[in-house]
DNA sequence: CTAAAGATGTAACCGAAGTTACAAACCTAA
DNA sequence: TTAGGTTTGTAACTTCGGTTACATCTTTAG
């Protein structure tokens, strides 16, 4: 496997953590001396490598502070089933840490050499245990991750694809700001929605024709929000 | 609407809260001061009335301490999609209490007449900062929510109707135990995989035609474990 | 600048689930 | 015990997305 484990006195203080919300309201001298005192392990992971594995063990608290990774789910099905991407600054799976099984719930793979930064569950515990705003920011973060299951599972309980995105293309854009560029390649679009590729094609030029949407390059358009949001 | 506000002395220490790992390891003493200090209301609910809505903003922590209610969401599409029944000892919902924006995700129904607790916000906060039983029981509780809606969505990410209930059938038998009786009427478990009643019924008769399962009134028996793992 | 790889558009055909309708079996309360 | 409602079984037909295959654009690496 393709990291390697520096002594922790390489590379701290390198990243800024009060760019996460897990760290809102927290001063630069407490952060120094959070991270000096709570990291036991730095990672650096190449591009293209696994950092976790769907149901490995959950160890530490894993911060992402470098780099970019993709989290995705494998199906029984067999299917990869793609959640989201995140930047740092960010922790994996948070809300999984004091599950009574606790396992990551997705494959997490770098999509740039990345650097992580490892604390022990118990160490982070007792650092909630010792600042408020640690912990309601952490109970905050993790309410949030639960909303945000909460809203795919609904995403997902739309039947016909041209509701999911429908839905998709509503929540990334505004009556004033009708277009927007999409990130994602089609293929990863899919496998978002959980549909073949050629059925996301096919479905676009369904809604193109209909006069819904337009679509030049990666910049989509809405022409007609009324009938885009009847049709969800 | 037809609740009921009694006035706290009325009718607290009647529900044994221990029976909720929301407070395991706390002694009876504990929870009596805890129900004394924290509980500002009590709802009575009645059978088949909604006990909280769909998007109501949280304002209390609510405890479901008698009776039994069951969970379920609305979809876009309009559609009823069944997440599950509480039974009591159970708060409602703790996991979205300290999101960003923190509303109901489901609408809660009342099955009986059920009884509720309810306990301000910023109490309860303050009583996990003292208590760090409470603390690490409610992380837990929460990261187990999380697990759940995981788990649901890798449930919902598996499309075939006969995979699903395969799954289902399978986490309700062992290879020891291989039947169990259905609680839920077709209609029901239609609701909860997000089919339709005459296709589950067509589902379940193709799945008994293979020889992978029977089923006499409500008692379903596996008979072809390898086969229906197979067919997830 | 060009070759190779990746992304997109499109078409024909297939299969699973939706839809509707009706009949049979089963509760259950008068 | 019987009449009404609920639950279940089944059939015919429709619709949507899956599958495969191939052509045409875009990137990107060399």
């Amino acid at each position: 496997m393709a990291l390697s484990l520096f002594n922790k006195m390489d590379s701290l203080q390198e990243y800024d953590l009060s760019t996460c919300s897990l760290f809102d309201g927290m001063t630069n001298d407490e952060l120094d001396e959070f991270v000096d005192k709570s990291v036991c392990e730095i990672w650096h992971i190449d591009k293209g490598e696994r950092v976790v594995r769907q149901n490995d063990l959950i160890r530490y608290l894993i911060l992402l502070v470098d780099g970019l990774v993709r989290t995705e789910m494998i199906t029984k099905e067999g299917n990869v089933l793609e959640i989201e991407f995140l930047e740092p600054i960010r922790p994996l799976a948070p809300a999984f840490i004091f599950a009574a099984n606790c396992r990551f719930p997705v494959d997490v793979i770098a999509m740039q050499p990345s650097v992580f930064y490892l604390i022990e569950k118990n160490v982070w515990l007792a650092e909630m245990m010792k600042n408020e705003r640690l912990l309601t920011n952490f109970l905050r973060f993790n309410s949030n991750m639960t909303v945000f299951l909460s809203n795919k599972v609904q995403m997902m309980s739309i039947k016909s694809l041209k509701g999911k995105l429908s839905l998709y293309i509503l929540e990334n854009t505004t009556p004033q700001q009708p277009s927007f560029v999409m990130k994602r390649t089609q293929t990863q679009l899919a496998e978002y929605f959980g549909v073949q590729r050629p059925s996301l094609a096919r479905t676009i030029g369904e809604m193109i024709e209909e006069g819904l949407i337009t679509l030049q390059k990666k910049t989509l358009t809405v022409i007609d929000r009324k009938n885009l949001e009847a049709s969800i």
